[in-house]
RNA sequence: GCCGGUGUAGCUCAGUAGGUAGAGCACUCGGCUGUUAACCGAGCGGUCGCAGGUUCGAGCCCUGCCGCCGGCGCCA
């Protein structure tokens, strides 16, 4: 319940000085002030949305590339096409679009879709898209919606951001939101607002409002829901340089007072997550988690895969023997399922490049800052591809998501405290270290007594990515520490065709990838090592009966990706209702 | 699972050598027409995690249990 570290559950701490007991970096107001010109995507640079990322005026090839072609990249198959290899990827013509039906030889279109999404100041600033105002409008247009869907037909209010903007500067608006904070003089009452754009100042005078409502209103507690019409004023004695002179307020429900106050323990904004939710910080990583989904799903799509929808409730305990939540059903011994990656493999037949996104569960119980007993597994599999086609899969992906974050969360990332230039500075190819080649250096600093054929701990992982500022595969790690779908590399049958990718600054492995065993053989053989239920393995074992391919695929933990993005502490904190090893409600 | 830390008012914490419980915030009432986590005055507020033990006397010392936090292992 004490927490020595720092003061996550400050409601109400300041922006510019850490909290006494620590960060104090969730204040909501206060922040107002810095809100006020970046609020609409506009970013440190000036340009809305539209960083200076090096390399990214030019269209010709992935600037993160170096060559921007790779001769041995992308896949030959059979068919004489090519797939996901380098030279589609270094590709960069936002003409040529991905449609309907083909989905090979495609170029990485996302160019195209990251500068339409930063155009638009989509960012984390959804003063179009949230609030079904005009932004929105935009885009339904391109989606083909109807103008309407975009919000209540009757909708007149503005959003705050706007506001913040200096769009309403003069003009009469219309507010709705919820009370952030009163700070009441007497016959002069200060309303903080909120909504999901950001928060404003209101000002309600005794004589301007009516007082039944002045007296309401004033009167009215922290997150009170609230309507206000009123005249927006330039003043520089208000947050964030903007405040409405209010004319008629209406209170729409009158809260009770609110649990959530401010330097709150870690325990009591777990038992109020679902109040704690309305937090900026919260509000703040669950906009980048949007936009990291939005990025990882262009991504794909551009570059030819074929979401799926594969069930979590499995019959395959699977995965290493690591611990599964069992549970009955209809009389059936059942999982919930830690992996998607067998499913996906079957899939790959019919659409040779497949993702998914779905929840994995782990009943381990692990004590640490990296671990939710239920995450979001982003997971993909590829008919044809091998080792290192599946790692130019992932960098590619992991470093397009990393910059669309940064260009389109500059102000979320940077309250957060990570400098959206990081993320800009990724760059692909990560370097690729072999299991071999990590041992030696770990014996060469620090860890002598480490030996080859142990799989890294904490201490050894830290000490790899120690002084990185770009992430790194692990490849090629012993046999036995790896699971029985993994293929043995034919140059060393110690080892198999495996990469781990971990993040840099500490933050660990954020994928878990390999090449698969297509041999039947090979598959049944190891599986009676270690002493497995065959018949639980039929079906996974026909999918190397008709028309085996080589195929790869990755698991990466959406949680901890962002985590390293965000730059916090918890992967709690990278999901609205965490489910850990003791928590399940609310 | 192992190791360490911690539990006092609604919340965040103090509690000095063992001597009978404090502050700030929140809330209520009063004051205030430019506040910025507003301020000023008053009020409300505790079975000191639970159960034993030592002692004339325990929030404080001892034992056990429980909750929570962190580290390790395991992984994404």
């Amino acid at each position: 319940m004490r927490r020595r570290d720092p003061c996550a559950g400050c409601w109400l701490g300041r922006a510019d000085e850490p909290c006494a007991r620590g960060r104090g970096t969730l204040e909501p107001h206060v922040r107002t002030a810095r809100l006020g010109g970046l609020h609409q995507g506009q970013g440190r640079r000036g340009r809305p949305g539209v960083p200076a990322l090096p390399g990214r005026a030019r269209c010709t090839g992935r600037p993160d590339h170096p060559g921007g072609r790779d001769p041995g990249g992308g896949v030959a198959h059979r068919h004489g096409r090519r797939h996901l290899g380098a030279p589609a990827l270094g590709r960069c013509r936002p003409h040529e679009r991905p449609h309907g039906g083909r989905h090979q030889g495609q170029s990485l279109d996302v160019q195209a879709h990251e500068d339409r999404h930063a155009r638009r100041g989509a960012c984390g600033t959804p003063a179009g898209e949230a609030q079904g105002g005009r932004g929105m409008m935009g885009a339904s247009e391109k989606i083909g919606l109807d103008p309407v869907y975009a919000g209540p037909v009757d909708e007149t209010r503005t959003a705050i951001a706007d506001i913040l903007a200096g769009k309403k500067t003069g003009k009469d608006v219309v507010v709705r939101g919820w009370i952030h904070r009163t700070r009441s003089k007497g016959k002069l009452a200060f309303l903080v607002v909120r909504d999901a754009t950001g928060t404003i100042q209101c000002t309600l005078k005794q004589g301007v409002v009516p007082d039944d409502q002045f007296t309401a209103a004033a009167a009215a507690l922290m997150e009170s829901s609230i309507a206000l019409t009123g005249e927006v004023k330039e003043d520089p004695r208000a947050p964030g340089g903007f405040e409405i002179g209010a004319k008629e307020v209406q209170v729409v429900h009158a809260a009770e007072v609110f649990p959530i106050k401010e330097h709150q323990s870690t325990e009591l904004l777990m038992d109020l997550r679902h109040l704690w939710v309305r937090s900026q910080e919260q509000r703040r990583i669950q906009r980048i988690k949007h936009h990291m989904l939005r990025a990882v799903r262009d991504w794909f799509h551009a570059n030819g895969f074929t979401e799926v929808t594969p069930s979590v409730i499995t019959t395959n305990a699977a995965e290493g023997g690591s611990d599964v939540f069992k549970f009955d059903y209809f009389g059936q011994e059942a999982y919930l399922s830690q992996t998607a990656q067998m499913y996906l493999e079957a899939l790959i037949f019919a659409h040779e490049k497949v993702y998914s996104l779905t929840p994995s569960f782990r009943a381990e119980k692990s004590r640490t800052l990296r671990h939710l007993t239920e995450f979001n597994h982003l997971e993909a599999e590829m008919a044809w591809m091998g080792s290192e086609d599946n790692m130019k899969v992932q960098e590619s992906l992991i470093t397009y998501t990393a910059h669309t974050v940064a260009r389109t969360c500059h102000e979320e990332l940077t309250v957060l405290g990570r400098d959206p230039e990081d993320l800009l500075a990724i760059k692909a190819p990560f370097e690729r270290l072999p299991y071999n080649d990590a041992v030696t250096f770990l014996n060469d600093n620090g860890f002598p007594d480490f030996k080859w054929g142990e799989d890294f701990g904490a201490p050894h992982e830290r000490k790899l990515v120690e002084g990185r500022t770009q992430p790194v595969f692990i490849t090629n790690f012993p046999k036995k520490i790896k699971a029985f779908y993994m293929k043995e590399d034919p140059d060393d049958a110690r080892v198999v065709l495996c990469n781990d990718c971990l993040a840099p600054e500490g933050y660990g492995e954020i994928v878990g990838a390999s090449e698969r065993e297509v041999d039947i053989d090979e598959i049944v053989r190891k599986l009676k090592e270690e002493g497995a239920t065959l018949a639980n393995y039929e079906w996974y074992l026909d999918l190397r009966r008709y028309g085996s391919v080589r195929h790869s695929g990755f698991g990466l933990g959406l949680e901890r990706l962002l985590l390293w993005f965000t730059k916090q502490e918890h992967v709690r904190d990278m999901t609205p209702f965490p489910r850990t090893t003791n928590r399940a409600y609310p």
